[in-house]
DNA sequence: TCTGGGGTCCTAGGACCC
DNA sequence: TCTGGGGTCCTAGGACCC
């Protein structure tokens, strides 16, 4: 029998934040974006004020005074661990999983019947889970994706599932999951469709699993379609265990602080740029095109608004620093104009391509060896040392552009000088935190 | 005062071809 | 007066995801 389970790590930025400080157990915590602008994690406590995803920092800050509430800056190296973590042991527990984002994996589990109760086998890997990371998840169980999504929904949501919904071995519960599913919290269906559907009276997963095709088609796109077939229980998306190589990479910032002069935004560019290439170089990849873009602040109505981009192209197509950086000043040269209050700026690379597939050009240079051997060390220095260690460019430490960070937590898990030290005996004052609920971790073959 | 960043896929329309 | 019918490729924009 087909079966696909989600598992869904709960309040993952706060999570992760709460294995190494069990003193923000029970309180409300968000976890900010960029610049400290937006909240993207919220603790339960955090939601149960209202606090909503993406909410405008600045709007919530005053919970900090009246109910306690913790706000950290994101620290996406300790989360980036923590995630790897999580995603190694579902790998050792399921025959087939597809990392889908940071927090959430799908697994195949299909032929599974040996394990007996599907119910009994999930919660077990939950225990394992918060036993190995600390880490609390849900898992749903369907059909399909779609309905796998649906029921970790539910299982998260609902105190009595404990953390486990399978509606694939209990089909006659999958009435009620879709009756219970508002439109606009299925997977694939957004603010926009879902204000069409209601109007067209489909208000709930049910009524939307029961509506004409021809309709879905028309106001939805075959997307929309898709959607719809996987509610119905027909399975239309597949584990992708593989996944596919990318084909762009976007590194863009707000800003700390508005910028006007061009030699400020072309520092931010290149040190996009810098980044962009770094990544792409490390997924093995060359870029055939660069696109930089900037924009003013949409949110101040009374300052003159305007944005540019624009995109050079890369022959042949690389990943050299140098190259991508020059190519990203040449287009932004072209593109500026002064007297404008900058507040973001970004490059894209496009066309990403492994370079055995870039078609021969005739007329091409011969490789650049040495520019090549050049980027490999700049990487190797990188590692060693820590990112930033080498760079291009000369980035004032303290230039307007740079983003703000109030408050982050220490790199526990990748940085030496930051993990936790545990003693034995006498509890010490100063890190009740990391000794009290250091992760064991899987058991080392 | 203060509002994130990084992706994917699909569609519509235009240019161009035979 | 009468004015085809496909194709493909590219791009911009819009929807979605976390």
């Amino acid at each position: 029998m087909q079966a696909f389970g989600l598992v869904d790590c709960n309040n993952f930025y706060v999570s992760c934040e709460r294995v190494f400080r069990p003193d923000l157990e029970g309180k409300p915590v968000v976890i900010l974006s960029n610049n400290d602008g937006c909240c993207v994690a919220r603790s339960n406590e955090a939601k149960a004020l209202g606090i909503g995803m993406a909410e405008p920092f600045f709007k919530v800050r005053h919970f900090v005074d009246s109910h306690g509430l913790v706000a950290l800056s994101s620290n996406y190296a300790l989360y980036g661990d923590m995630s790897a973590m999580v995603m190694s042991i579902l790998a050792d527990h399921a025959p087939g999983t597809e990392v889908y984002s940071i927090d959430e994996s799908f697994l195949d589990l299909s032929g599974m019947d040996c394990v007996g109760d599907m119910t009994s086998w999930c919660r077990e890997l939950r225990e394992t889970m918060r036993r190995w990371t600390g880490i609390p998840v849900s898992i749903g169980v369907a059909r399909t994706k779609t309905l796998a999504k649906l029921a970790n929904r539910l299982a998260k949501k609902s105190p009595k599932t404990d953390g486990v919904l399978d509606l694939a071995g209990h089909p006659e519960w999958l009435t009620a999951a879709l009756r219970r599913t508002n439109v606009g919290d299925i997977w694939g269906i957004g603010k926009q469709w879902a204000g069409i559907c209601n109007l067209a009276g489909h208000r709930t997963a049910w009524d939307l699993s029961q509506a004409e095709d021809g309709w879905v088609r028309k106001t939805m796109g075959a997307v929309g379609l898709r959607t719809v077939m996987e509610l119905r229980g027909t399975p239309v998306n597949d584990l992708e265990t593989v996944p596919d190589a990318r084909q762009t990479c976007c590194v863009s910032r707000s800003f700390g602080d508005t910028v006007d002069s061009f030699a400020d935004v072309r520092d931010a560019i290149v040190t996009f740029a810098s980044r962009a290439s770094e990544k792409v170089r490390r997924d093995g990849l060359v870029a055939g095109a660069a696109h930089v873009f900037m924009q003013t602040d949409r949110f101040r109505r009374d300052q003159a608004q305007n944005s540019a981009s624009t995109t050079v192209r890369l022959c042949p197509p690389t990943a050299s620093t140098p190259l991508v950086v020059n190519a990203a000043i040449k287009g932004l040269t072209a593109m500026w104009s002064d007297g404008f209050r900058w507040r973001k700026a970004g490059i894209i690379l496009l066309d990403l391509v492994r370079p055995e597939d870039v078609p021969r050009d005739l007329f091409a240079p011969p490789p650049n060896v040495r520019a090549e051997k050049l980027m490999a060390a700049l990487d190797d220095a990188n590692a060693k040392f820590g990112r930033g260690a080498v760079m291009f460019g000369l980035a004032a430490p303290d230039a307007a552009w740079k983003m703000k960070q109030g408050s982050v937590t220490p790199s526990w898990t990748t940085r030496w000088e930051d993990i936790p030290i545990a003693r034995l005996g006498q509890p010490s004052s100063d890190r009740p935190a990391a000794q009290a609920r250091m992760p064991r971790g899987p058991p080392s073959p």
